[in-house]
DNA sequence: TTTTAGTTACACAGACCTGTGTACTTAGGC
DNA sequence: GCCTAAGTACACAGGTCTGTGTAACTAAAA
């Protein structure tokens, strides 16, 4: 058997700092010797586990898909709930952006797989938001079901550009918004702050 | 003086070389060797007008940044239209997401100027969109302005991954929806398709 | 005609990248 | 004690990239 200096497996640690490097620093701009260095490893250990960065590549990515739990509370605080998490990692100073955007703005329509993946987890992230409208009874779970995916997408883009968490905030109340007009109960008086103050246009 | 082979200055034919396959293809897989060789020009020639390959992605972005036009069509419809301009540039086949959320994602957080750059080209977008709002007389411009800006930035980032433009149609009824509940008549009797049929959550 | 600015062709330095080849070491399992 | 699987050290091939150096060319201006 082989030494086994850590818990986890070589693979898993391997994967673990490419993750780091990759989501931290981006895909192009990370090589395998650096990964191997941050490890401690020699290159050739990387390569007896993984044929190929780009098979590293689709590895770092597909570890990142991990679906959204569901808890047993209400789908509406549920939903909401997403955006209080996505406020907590934007407040994180590591965190930078969708992994599978990035992937896809930085290696190009070329890589059909890496889109293939992140059109993947795009649709897995709408299909939950859906299930929760679904089991509130909303009529257009599927369509209210991309807008909040909007919002999602829109945010994290948003806190990547300017490292502002409070675009998790606006697009939970956007989101309460939608969800309101949508005939869900957000459990608040008032949905948008926008209208705090009953204002009306005045033409 | 120069021979000018075409009505462009040298300089502008390289910017909109390089513009062309650093968009389409992304900066760090383009070499200043294809960009030089695309326009049939020699690579001297490309470093004689820009001093770096930095400068030249600097001067791309620049170029890039164009302030919104400001018609005198009603507000509230030059904001929807924004969307319906999404909507078009998504068909394109040659649209791959936002410039700036680009750079910044393979660039990383080291290229401090190229951030600065994409911070200035989203604030000059939300800005735009708080002036309309303000001229509505809505109350809270500032939450609402960011709340669009979500929408335009989301439907950016899920038309680059999954190349439907129905994203921005997405966008343009959640802000329509947006829009109406802060008391702006969107000349729309049903503001949103969720709520077309009038159907409400059971509990 | 002479000058001069812009361009060209081309080589090259120096760095970095992916991926391989090879011989050596180390540590369990039998 | 021996075998085997995994890891190590290290060199290197072959490619790409940015950026520079240099001498020749071209065309317009003076």
């Amino acid at each position: 058997m082989a030494p086994l200096p850590s818990p986890q497996t070589m693979k898993e640690r391997i994967l673990e700092t490419a993750d780091k490097l990759f989501y931290l620093q981006g895909i192009r701009a990370i090589g395998v010797d650096t990964i191997a260095a941050e490890i401690g490893i020699s290159k050739r250990t990387l390569y007896n586990h993984f044929p190929s960065k780009d098979a590293l590549i689709a590895a770092y990515l597909e570890r990142r898909f991990v679906a959204q739990r569901t808890s047993d509370k209400p789908p509406a605080e549920q939903i909401l709930a997403t955006f209080d998490s996505l406020e907590r990692r934007f407040a994180a100073k590591d965190f930078r952006g969708c992994p599978f955007v990035n992937a896809v703005a930085e290696l190009g329509p070329a890589d059909r797989s890496v889109k293939k993946i992140a059109i993947a987890f795009k649709e897995s992230r709408r299909i939950w938001f859906r299930d929760r409208l679904n089991e509130l009874g909303v009529a257009e779970a599927e369509a209210l079901a991309t807008q909040l995916v909007l919002l999602v997408d829109g945010s994290i883009a948003q806190d990547l550009v300017r490292d502002d968490p409070a675009m998790a905030r606006a697009a939970k109340e956007a989101a309460k918004v939608l969800l309101r007009s949508a005939g869900v109960d957000v459990g608040d008086a008032v949905a948008n702050p926008a209208v705090k103050r009953g204002k009306r246009a005045p033409h």
